[in-house]
DNA sequence: TTGAAAGCGCTAACAG
DNA sequence: CTGTTAGCGCTTTCAA
């Protein structure tokens, strides 16, 4: 182009300040460069750690992040995929907050939007996820040698996937030693179930030595319901949480948890849809975090 | 319409499986029905809960709602506002990362974009706000009630509004009573410096009785090192922190803190928005909550 | 009540 | 190298 004319033009754009309309471009281009992230709750740090990984590598990509939060329902997730469908994004990291509307989602992927699993595994769709059977084994053979034998565990609601992989994880390890968990309990995944299931073990069954939990935030609960009862962790109960976020580091005594990589996880769910990756689950490791919530126990 | 040519209508939609396409709609109405929330980091729970108010305001109102993350600098934010201009979003619920840049802001006044502070105030703005100054300074009055004299303080950017208004609620009722902190120490609103700031200032300034924080986050690191040096909370040392997000009620001691409603703030905000508010700010009330990390001082 | 036409701001294709 | 034109899918307007 000759420097005069591109000297004109850039003085029209200062001149009129223009700034290119997305929505003419995306309409001509029939390509809207947007991609969505789906999470169940971004107020949870975990999710919002996870939204932050994808973004992250979205933006590199020159590609506008749409997040959508769906309060943990499916109901508000459905919503969220008729907004998506219109909204023509051409891309979406979804984490379902449950069992995920099978009939939606057949009809996201026929108009050719890509769908990335990340955190939990959905049928059909690839994914990105956390070792969750291997850490969780990792975490109750570590129990196990510490001398830990009459175990309960309580976690989240038994239709999402990461909570029957860590359940598995646990029950393949202590069969190993031929050993029957007393109780396995399923709830929400809140500080509040955590408190009542532990409430309620602690109450009904005998002997009980240590608390497994599905995930950080219902051992921080289970925790509470110990000392309610008057029960010092570990010297009296031992309890286990699982993603390590921020605050199982702050509190005391610290918590024993398996680490999932919440912004690697996002990460690699964004590079997979960018690659256009239409099958195939990738599994990232996971990493037992050692804390002053369980102690060797002397027999 | 007649119904014959409304069923004929209603059986193409559902053969076609028709979804409206949204940039089509956008272009021809000039009008994206999209708005945008602009936090410093989605992955804080105190901005992620801030965000989820306003999004739900958001989508009652049938509006799209895009969630950006300026990761605390001020220069991810300025090529945020440029992406919004493209988008042509018709609004922002803005939670500055520092001082905004005056210019852009502007631009973006200038497009017709309504831009709506929350949590930290800016100049021009009109926005939705904690009343910092009063819940520090209610916060410092029931410290000097439990015998508190020799107080240090450790905070966030002095650039941030929040900041100021924090440190100048205790500031004002410590002169109430004759009394000047002993230190005064500005930092990031981290655990890290939290901790390092609260080690800098037990090595070196003689009989410090409480340490004053200007969020949770960085009350938690300071305990932290407080413990490291053998001092015990609260019997060695008071703490104190400010937000009263999640793990401030979760570790032990309970912490004393102020709450500051962050869901509302954000739903405050977003209305105020929706309604084309173009001046004012909006104050909500905070509320004390007295934890065990402080205890009445004999004297 | 229905149909037809124009045009939103952009890009791709083509002509000069 | 530059200018012109058509058309993306919708809404608005006007005509039948």
């Amino acid at each position: 182009m000759r420097p005069e004319t591109k000297a004109r033009v850039l003085e029209a754009i200062r001149e009129l300040d223009y700034t290119p309309a997305k929505v003419a471009r995306a309409l001509r281009k029939r390509r809207t460069e947007a991609i969505a992230i789906l999470v169940p709750d971004i107020s949870n740090p975990f999710f919002s750690l996870l939204a932050r990984g994808a973004a992250a590598v979205a933006y590199r990509s020159g590609l506008s992040t749409l997040i959508c939060d769906s309060n943990n329902s499916t109901e508000t997730e459905d919503l969220h995929w008729e907004t998506l469908l219109a909204e023509e994004v051409e891309g979406v990291v979804f984490v379902p907050a449950g069992r995920p509307n099978a009939g939606k989602l057949q009809r996201v992927l026929r108009r050719g939007i890509r769908v990335v699993a990340a955190d939990r595994v959905v049928e059909g769709l690839p994914g990105v996820r956390a070792d969750n059977r291997r850490g969780s084994a990792e975490l109750t053979a570590y129990l196990l040698e510490l001398g830990y034998r009459r175990f309960a565990y309580i976690t989240g609601p038994e239709e999402v996937g990461t909570v029957r992989e860590r359940l598995r994880g646990f029950q393949e390890a202590l069969e190993q030693e031929g050993i029957e968990p007393l109780a396995v309990r399923h709830g929400e995944f809140t500080y509040e179930d955590g408190y009542a299931l532990a409430a309620e073990i602690l109450s009904s069954v005998e002997g009980v030595e240590i608390i497994v939990a599905g995930n950080d935030l219902m051992a921080i609960g289970a925790r509470r319901a110990a000392e309610d009862r008057g029960l010092a962790v570990p010297r009296d109960l031992g309890i286990t949480g699982f993603d390590n976020v921020l605050f199982a580091g702050l509190v005391r005594p610290r918590l024993t948890t398996v680490e999932i990589p919440a912004f690697a996880l996002g990460k690699a769910a964004m590079e997979l849809l960018l690659e256009g990756e239409r099958e195939g689950i990738r599994t990232l490791p996971t990493r037992l975090i050692p804390g002053a919530s369980t102690a060797p126990k002397g027999r």
